[in-house]
DNA sequence: AACTAATACTTTTTT
DNA sequence: AGTATTAGTT
């Protein structure tokens, strides 16, 4: 247990809020412990006061959720109750885990060092089954895969079991596996039924080997970390006891987005002595697609006998219009516990609603809004544009771009799950566990050494035989004549590369080592190599590597921080507009929020719809609703009649979730007409929106009833032949020849140089020479 | 083994 | 339409 001296715990009973001033002293708050209580509206305090028992705590968007949160525990240690080491505070996202760390820190002054078993679940669970590591069969120094290797051995795994991958992707199987132990499945308890949805029914014994080899490889993947601290929990009550005692209080932000095995591990932990506070928003839940049950946040009072329930209601983030808005949304949902957020702050302004014509449009104007905003003076770093799919987010940037607008994609592929991270972090971890098949198997042959699927072959076989690790089989290998001399060599230089390597570690810094290992594997030299824009940017995140490197004392310490904890460093400070999904804006607020998009089929999203019917339905609109309550002051909401889904234009409806709005708190746009396109080609969505008949059944049963062709279906000029362009020709057929022009869909215009048979040279103007097939070009 | 052409896929994504 | 993976070819 972390030592903490009686001093910090004095220090503890000086929480200092933000807003506090800053006359408070820390002699001050000494004397009168319980201040810090005094920033808190009523039903805030009482739920940083009620500390004994199950308590849950449902926190609207923006009534302050986090800082009950930090201020429980500022509570709780400043009263004596427990020392930092004794509670239990559990998160979803490194960020969150982050910012409450930092928070408390402010709170009780200084690092919080004492708050060991702060972070996220899976970082919790990573470090109790270090502790207990032989009870689930695997060794204290076992790996994280992360998704590309867990796909990689279901690959391999599907292979030995001759199952057509073609027909039965490894991704499918690996999302199974996945809901499996989200569920807190262990293969044998998987119902017969649910195994016939992949590759006849060999489902739940594909699982089973899976667990097998994951062992085999001492290796967890991520649902293990959860999953298997279940298993560990249940199968040594010794083991649950002692942490059962030594969590007195127990904490979990965002409650809604558990699953059942967090819940269950909750559960068994909480039983010890009760004190567990769940804070959530039923209204908030976006994550059900990947296992989380709002039943969880639901069921609670069924779930902890005797719970307390607390509401915090009172919004401090929106204007009255805005909530309004977003509350008017939210209560057209039935599976909710329901809550009614109010604002002291004024009714500021309504939600602007405007239709566009199609996705270009709707960049353009909200390019325009922008700009308009800056001129004011409106900091660029407090708008947001929140889409519901990333390929939204072309057409805004393709905008800014042309416009100059200063701009960043918030989320999109974190750092750590980036090739050439994943590439580097996989040598770093050969070189410390040669062991490790997987990181092995995916660098042997990155850069290009000659090893190809030939050798990697024969090494799997021989590994397999002998039942050693391939880096084992590979050192085997070489000593024989099996392989060609090309590759031996090449395999025999990888191996004792590593080896030398791996002789350096307790002697060189280990950022000097990684550098060293980047530089003489020729990593980098193979983006040095390619001159390509993306090559640069890789190079760079290589240097950022090392310099996150710093932060660790040692490769291995590194290693085990890498895959759980490391995410995508935002520059913050420049002034730009953000970007991002609604998913990943959760949590964040910003004073104007554009919200595009809000199509029928693209926000209640078809796909979802399609799949969970009315729960996701329910889910869409608790994401629509999650967007709306960003806003701190203006919120402006689009849809477009047209839009491009995968190449074909596609008229579409406003989303339902418009005709939900109340009318009192929003405004619709005047008509900005259709601007020269032709002639009431669609006398539809926008006009009679414009003229205020939206909100009427009979326009909303026209819109429905409209058949989906009528209307402009295609670009105003632009002619679009719907199904096929017919023209097929053989080289002769279609009357080439050598010099004359032609246009090729990707390469442009260029002119033949030779024909063979249906293949032919060109020399494209911009592409230079390519071969390619005569079907794919026409005369020009 | 490495290139090119053909094909398949396309919602959201903490760890 | 565009990209990412796979298959086929050299």
């Amino acid at each position: 247990m972390t030592k903490i001296r009686s001093s910090a715990l004095e220090a503890s009973a000086l929480p200092s809020p933000d807003e506090e001033s800053p006359a408070t002293s820390e002699r001050a708050m000494r004397r009168r412990p319980s201040h810090y209580l005094d920033a808190l509206n009523s039903e805030q305090r009482e739920a940083v006061e009620t500390l004994d028992g199950p308590l849950l705590v449902l926190a609207g968007a923006g009534t302050g959720k986090t800082r009950v949160l930090t201020t429980r525990i500022g509570h709780i240690l400043s009263l004596g109750r427990a020392w930092p080491s004794q509670i239990l505070a559990v998160t979803f996202t490194n960020k969150a885990a982050r910012e409450m760390k930092a928070r408390i820190g402010d709170l009780i002054g200084g690092v919080v060092e004492g708050m060991p078993w702060l972070g996220t679940f899976h970082a919790i669970g990573v470090k109790i089954l270090r502790r207990h590591a032989e009870l689930v069969d695997l060794k204290p120094s076992f790996t994280v895969l992360d998704t590309d290797d867990q796909i990689r051995l279901l690959k391999q795994l599907l292979e030995a079991e001759n199952i057509d991958e073609k027909r039965w992707p490894a991704r499918a199987l690996a999302a199974m596996i996945d809901g499996w132990k989200n569920r807190g499945l262990v293969p044998k308890r998987v119902p017969e039924g649910e195994s016939f949805a992949f590759a006849n029914g060999k489902a739940r014994d594909l699982y089973a080997l899976y667990q097998r080899r994951l062992k085999e490889l001492n290796a967890a993947d991520f649902g293990d970390l959860l999953l298997e601290n279940l298993r560990l929990f249940q199968e040594h009550q010794d083991v649950l006891e002692k942490y059962q005692q030594r969590f007195l209080f127990t904490l979990v932000d965002e409650y809604q987005d558990s699953n059942v095995a967090q819940y269950l591990w909750l559960r068994l932990l909480a039983q010890g002595n009760g004190n567990i506070c769940c804070v959530g928003d039923d209204d908030q839940s976006i994550y059900g697609w990947r296992g989380a049950e709002v039943d969880n946040i639901l069921r609670f009072e069924t779930d902890f006998p005797g719970a307390k329930i607390i509401r915090l209601e009172r919004n401090y983030r929106s204007t009255g219009h805005i909530l309004g808005a977003a509350s008017g949304l939210i209560a057209h949902n039935k599976g909710r516990l329901g809550k009614t957020l109010r604002t002291d702050a004024g009714l500021g302004d309504k939600v602007a609603v405007e239709g566009c014509w199609d996705d270009e449009e709707e960049a353009r104007i909200m390019g325009e809004d922008i700009e308009q905003l800056q001129r004011q003076g409106h900091s660029l770093s407090e708008i947001a544009i929140l889409v519901r799919a990333s390929f939204q987010m072309r057409a805004f940037e393709d905008r800014f771009i042309t416009l100059g607008l200063p701009y960043r994609v918030v989320g999109g592929p974190r750092f750590y799950e980036r090739q050439e991270i994943r590439d580097a972090t996989a040598y770093f971890e050969v070189t410390l566990n040669p062991a490790n098949d997987l990181k092995f198997e995916r660098i042997a042959n990155t850069p290009r050494r000659g090893l190809g699927e030939s050798t990697l072959k024969s090494l799997h076989q021989l590994a397999r035989a002998q039942s050693v690790p391939l880096f084992q089989a590979a050192r085997l290998i070489v000593e024989t004549e099996e392989l060609k001399p090309k590759p031996r060599k090449a395999l025999l230089d990888l191996i004792s590369a590593f080896d030398r390597w791996r002789s350096l570690i307790d002697t060189m810094r280990h950022t000097e080592l990684a550098e060293l290992i980047l530089d003489e594997s020729g990593y980098t030299g193979m983006w040095q190599a390619e001159r390509s824009p993306q090559a640069q940017s890789k190079l760079e995140n290589l240097k950022e590597l090392i310099r996150f490197m710093e932060e660790f004392d040692t490769l291995a310490g590194f290693l085990e921080h890498v895959s759980l904890v490391m995410d995508a460093q935002t520059e913050e400070g420049a002034d730009r507009v953000n970007l991002m999904t609604l998913h990943s804006a959760k949590g964040l607020e910003f004073d104007t929020v554009f919200l595009p998009g809000w199509d029928e089929g693209l926000l209640p999203h078809q796909r979802s719809l399609d799949e969970a019917g009315r729960s996701g339905l329910e889910e869409e609109r608790r994401l629509a609703h999650v967007g709306l309550t960003r806003a701190r002051k203006h919120a402006k909401i689009t849809f477009a009649q047209n839009r491009r889904n995968h190449g074909t234009w596609q008229t579409a409806l406003p989303s339902r979730f418009i005709d939900e709005l109340p009318v009192d708190h929003i405004a619709v746009a005047e008509d900005k007409g259709l601007r020269g396109y032709g002639p009431s080609r669609f006398d539809s969505a926008e006009t009679l929106f414009a003229s205020g008949f939206y909100e009427t059944p009979g326009w909303r049963r026209a819109q429905r009833n409209r058949p989906p062709g009528s209307g402009a279906s295609a670009k105003p000029g632009q002619i679009t032949i719907d199904g096929t362009l017919v023209a097929s020709s053989t080289a002769e057929g279609a009357g080439l020849a050598i010099g004359m022009r032609v246009f090729h869909q990707k390469f442009g215009y260029g002119r033949v140089v030779q024909i063979d048979g249906n293949k032919l040279t060109v020399d494209f103007e911009k592409a230079g020479q390519k071969k390619v097939v005569d079907s794919f070009v026409e005369r020009a």
